[in-house]
DNA sequence: ACATATATATCCTTTAAACATATAAATCAA
DNA sequence: TTGATTTATATGTTTAAAGGATATATATGT
């Protein structure tokens, strides 16, 4: 019962490879956003499970304009409460693209490892 | 020039992946080892670029000892200075199934956030 | 005998995630 | 019409883990 629950505890690496800051990147990509959307939007795309924490992605968001990689603006018109409205300069398209060669090579990094596990496996028994 | 800069640090992600447990724990999985040989053979496996931090290394290990997935003992015979020698559990072994399976998972996001990129990216222009 | 390589360990700082909470406008429902 | 809920943003505090520095000691090579 709590030997499970420490081998989660052990693997709890989930929460350092959320890739927070690419998605909301990605988010942008196709058109203009806010911070209460991208909370949805973004676990699409599948490293955040669940709604991610409001604060970071607010924070993230913030950071991402102080790095000059996105621009926001308030938008009042529409529905709802004022919208801080987001997209991305062309820098942030440019570390964007930084991100993919990245995680590429962290793909592959990983299918490295997996074949290794598995070849190392075969050996021991 | 410092923009470029500034891109790096944006990209700071990497240190966060290097998968320092299941790169010991794979270190260990075919034959036993200790703290200052593992520095040099997990480097192997692809995740850790350059020589790990000694320390790190070292406090991971005491830490997979607590948690019970590695036992250690005192090594006095052979050349040089004692080493504390390493060898996984049957335990170590179930974890670091684990986190292979994990890695598959992680490596198919990977995989599918790209492709996103490229197909959101075709829309754009 | 002194410098270097081998080997382990711990402390301190920094970073970033996690969590909690505050604020406020708009909308809905009784 | 007022009270609850949803939409929306923001920030302060705590905690966990990485990073970096440094200490210690034995063995080996010159």
């Amino acid at each position: 019962m709590n030997e499970r629950k420490r081998k989660r505890t052990r693997l709890r690496q989930g929460k350092r490879e959320r890739y927070l800051q690419p998605s909301l990147l990605m988010g942008l990509l196709f058109k203009q956003s806010y911070g209460y959307e991208l909370i949805q939007s973004i676990q699409e795309f599948g490293f955040v499970e669940g709604e991610p924490p409001p604060g970071m992605v607010y924070r993230h968001l913030r950071q991402l304009e102080g790095d000059g990689l996105v621009t926001s603006e308030w938008e009042t018109e529409g529905s709802g409460p004022a919208k801080r409205t987001y997209r991305l300069t062309a820098e942030g398209v440019e570390v964007l693209a930084l991100w993919i060669e990245h995680m590429e090579r962290q793909a592959q990094k990983l299918g490295k490892f997996i074949e290794d596990y598995r070849s190392i496996s075969k050996k021991r028994k």
